[in-house]
DNA sequence: GTTGGCACTCACGCTCAGCGAGTGCCAAGT
DNA sequence: ACTTGGCACTCGCTGAGCGTGAGTGCCAAC
């Protein structure tokens, strides 16, 4: 009993499993594949592989689907990332340039990668904590209100109000803060959040005994700003597919929803991706931490602009996946929008 | 065969259902309403009901369910809004209070109607169109590019990029932008979007010959910016109590969740709501104009700060919905957001 | 206009048998 | 030691048949 027969064997199910929907058997496998062994050896390879754990049979008599275990060995060892078409790479490619700013290259993203891989598609935006500062800017709302306004590389633009202890919106006040704003700017441009937070530490010692105290609290209140951990955007797009698939399969998608509407899960998903080596992270049914995503898998990588990586994007779906089309589908789309993001 | 009393077994019809979502017979309703009458002439009632079109049988022999027009006339004429608990009042607003930016007040709002009403709540960003200008800014992205950042009562900032015939990244370049940003702005703070681009009009005149076709072409963009239509963004939330109510009914959640990813589809279904003088709005099953929505029903009404309405927000769940108390939620938390974005 | 009575209609749930895909095991072959 | 054909067996699925009961429509009497 060659080893090595058993895995083609364990293959040949997982792609016949993943077209089909239904559980397989020894002869509609033989039917399906040249293996060049009977029936009653490929019977005795899936016992083998039963035993295993690999493959499992829904019933005494019914065929056999893998396990997620099987669809592990699979990813791992048995099958390579389908390389894709040039055309298809073109269409991606020129799909992704017609956007005109972050919110449509996301939008247009997530949309793309779900209707290439018929699933669901998640992207976190450019993550801010990893992102530079482009620019700082000032706008005074009001006596004692102030809005800054955070511009950073990725062209990610955050706000947030501040209290100010004296009034900035008076004449003398615009002149104060047109030096702050140039100061400040000169200082954080180019550099990371925190590094920024850092830089701006002792900016007010540059400034006039009678102003310093004012010039502190705003870069007090900027730091905090800069330094708080920023709550992370997360898109998605293709949920319809999930009904598509949720009739015929034990997957109830009532709770894949209420998963997919908590971003916090969703972060954890493509945030502990960054930790596997492998250029495209897949995790299998219950490899995920996650109840209610336990019938489900989620293919994701990272992306970001230029060498730096900045957040992630992926695919969720059930374990029944196509997983090299759709590990292929996910690398394109991750390598293109980072190309776009570099622009 | 009195009129009223007609209306009264449509009333106990519709109620029963909602609450059962099973198929209402006449003896059923005798034993949960006191109608004082006898089932035979409920019978009667419920023919004359079925002829004029306000309730239907499923099959021969099962009780009877209200169409369309028959939640439309107890929506109309056989309920009001169910009114909320001092306790349910106090909760929304104290929720609503803890938000700290416009996206979250969005994030909280949408989540919170949407668990208020176990429905699928949907919502719009603060309309853009109709909001007035609170500051321009404008930030230099390199030799040709400068980025405009317009920031909006509301609170909601928009960014832009634009590109410029000249340096504007350079020293004097600094200089005149300065100018520029004073003079934008005091010519459009406080104005609508469409008259602030009017007003711009005739800003370059003001500026030295020298400047004036550099001041020209920039002010020309930040016109289009100001007038170009917009993408009008919308949130949603509890998807997943869709999931909920299509197990046990003939709301095949497929083409709903197509139709929730099409944005442009949600904004017309809030839309379109605008046109009716009622405070919330109701559309009923085939009322609605989109093809997989047709079995559903969409409870919307507009919100904005203070007296301006800017945008709107609703629910949408099946035809066989609490139409009283959603009405109630609706209106509610319509009330307490533009509370929040009034101040 | 209301009521009680009555025959009728079906959807639903149940059982039961037949079918067939698939299995496990065994004895024979290489 | 592995492979193969054969064979009995399992068991989920399907469809037919049947009883039940909620619900209806109609009618004659009040």
């Amino acid at each position: 009993m060659s080893e090595e027969r058993r895995l083609a064997v364990l293959r040949a199910i997982v792609q016949d499993y993943v077209q089909t929907s239904e559980p397989v058997g020894s002869k509609s496998l033989l039917d399906r594949h040249q293996l060049g062994v009977s029936a009653a050896t490929v019977r005795n390879d899936m016992a083998a592989l039963e035993e295993e754990g690999l493959i499992a049979a829904p019933h005494t008599s019914a065929g056999r689907v893998p396990t997620d275990a099987g669809y592990r060995l699979f990813v791992d060892r048995l099958s390579s990332v389908k390389p894709m078409t040039p055309a298809e790479r073109a269409a991606i490619a020129q799909f992704l340039e017609g956007a005109v700013d972050l919110d449509d290259v996301v939008d247009r993203t997530v949309r793309l990668l779900a209707s290439l891989t018929r699933q669901v598609a998640v992207m976190q935006y450019p993550s801010l904590t990893r992102s530079t500062v482009r620019h700082i800017e000032f706008v005074p709302m009001g006596p004692s209100r102030l809005m800054v306004v955070l511009i950073v590389n990725t062209g990610r633009v955050e706000q947030r109000v501040i209290e100010t202890p004296h009034d900035l919106s008076a004449s003398d006040g615009e002149a104060l803060l047109g030096l702050v704003r140039a100061k400040v700017n000169a200082r954080a441009a180019g550099q990371r959040l925190v590094e920024a937070a850092a830089s701006l530490a002792s900016l007010a010692d540059e400034f006039d005994p009678a102003d310093r105290d004012l010039v502190r609290s705003v870069v007090q209140s900027l730091e905090d700003a800069l330094v708080e951990e920023r709550e992370e955007r997360v898109v998605l797009a293709g949920t319809s597919n999930l009904a598509r698939v949720g009739t015929d399969f034990p997957l109830s998608i009532g709770p894949v929803l209420e998963a997919l509407e908590e971003h916090v899960v969703l972060l954890k998903l493509l945030g502990t991706a960054r930790e596997t080596s492998d250029a495209v992270s897949v995790r299998i049914g219950h490899e995920n931490p996650f109840a209610g995503l336990q019938s489900t898998s989620v293919v994701s990588t990272e992306y970001g602009s230029g060498s730096e990586l900045v957040a992630g994007l992926g695919v969720l779906g059930p374990t029944r996946m196509d997983y090299p089309t759709t590990m292929a589908s996910v690398r394109a789309v991750a390598t293109y929008v980072s190309r776009i993001l570099a622009q």
